[in-house]
DNA sequence: TAGATTGTTAATCGATTAACAATC
DNA sequence: TAGATTGTTAATCGATTAACAATC
């Protein structure tokens, strides 16, 4: 095999290669997942991309480069095979195969993560929690052991986990990393409102919350600002 | 005051209006505003786009051009005013004023949100739970009362509540929608993994754990692919 | 066949990044 | 003053959208 690497394009060095698939993209193929079990469910076999597009509010072209990336091939005139577009999609995305994680901070928000049996559909088993807190050492929270801190490492390696869940407070959050990365974890999903600071082959993904809530208090805001704004002008 | 529309640009009928500020900024703004609640309790009030930048990942001119939004100004030599920043951020977002909201579906996820105090330093308070489960009815959850889903509507209406947060089964959550609608309420921050069909002029804001995830497991699962067909070269 | 839909190449649009002038 | 940093205008880059050819 022949490697053609073009020794003029600067090779990125200090971020992670360029995904061959848009974020944006990526982001949305979970949608048409879900879409596509509600129609499977309801015994449809057959769709196109105006469909899906119709009833997800976006437009053709859109969903079938979307949908291209999974590698799936449709017909002209009659569009795809939901089962089939159901199996590219977990395929593409690894579901097939369970990640198993750790999670760290047995709080309120862990607990729930703990508890939500879906995740298992979607190639994720959470398969114990830790949490520095010696009161919560020893408990099981749906079904999962809560184990100290201390430990995590260790077991992390031995176990050959390789995704991690934060759910600390954000105080805390860059410490529980450094131990994931210890472990050997490959990928962290970060709950806690903090930039971590990893080792450059680390994927970390952040979930915060406050992004969203931003964007939402801003367009409230916004929108009761202008209203003011119209009385006045009255 | 003269309005000057140019009629020959379209309306962009169907969609919100666009937003004054880019999305991705709006996103980041939280994490400026966490970033730098953290240097003042370090006793540090003045700072610069650089360091900003440096500490969150980011190149400096893009932490200016986000900050610049929220109409903060700032010293060329010197940087800006911590104290000031933080001001003008949690203004720029509406955090100084509350929002109160109502949320459905009082299980794992929605349960932590209501135990989530942290909330109510970025503009959000619940106050009040509501559930389809009789069981749940007349219990207080974090102090919130867990109210039958049908008296929503009325109460919403009689308490001016502007925002919802749906964290029901997906298979709840248009039925949950509507009945926000019905109450008067503006916003909706929903974590169930389905496309909500809303009047227009309803803010929504997804909330998708399945999309991140999504994104994780690919990585993960390109990281193996790629050391799989690594070994086999070899 | 005709028409609808896929797949692909080109144009547009918006966010990011670069370049530079203004200012303390 | 000189140098660092802000503020602003222009260039780049990537995702979205449009246009069109291929195909069932």
């Amino acid at each position: 095999m022949v490697i053609d690497i073009n020794l003029s394009t600067p090779l990125r060095v200090g971020r992670q290669e360029a995904p061959s698939i848009p974020q944006p993209s990526l982001a949305r193929l979970p949608q048409y997942h879900h879409y596509l079990v509600d129609l499977a469910a309801k015994g449809i076999t057959q769709t196109t991309c105006s469909v899906i597009g119709r009833d997800l509010g976006l437009i053709p072209v859109q969903v079938r480069k979307d949908l291209q990336h999974t590698g799936i091939i449709g017909r002209p005139k009659t569009g795809y095979s939901v089962a089939e577009l159901i199996q590219a999609i977990e395929t593409f995305l690894g579901w097939n195969n369970i990640n198993e994680a750790f999670l760290v901070g047995a709080g309120n928000l862990g607990t729930a993560l703990l508890g939500h049996e879906r995740f298992s559909k979607f190639g994720l088993r959470i398969v114990a929690a830790f949490d520095r807190d010696p009161a919560k050492e020893g408990q099981w929270i749906h079904e999962k052991a809560v184990l100290p801190l201390e430990e995590l490492a260790d077991l992390a390696q031995r176990m050959s986990i390789h995704l991690g869940i934060i759910t600390t407070p954000p105080e805390a959050a860059q410490a529980v990393a450094d131990e994931m990365v210890k472990g050997g974890i490959q990928a962290i999903w970060n709950f806690a409102p903090v930039k971590l600071k990893v080792p450059e082959h680390i994927i970390v993904h952040n979930e915060d919350l406050y992004s969203t809530l931003a964007t939402l208090s801003w367009k409230l805001a916004r929108r009761f600002r202008v209203s003011l704004k119209e009385k006045e002008a009255v």
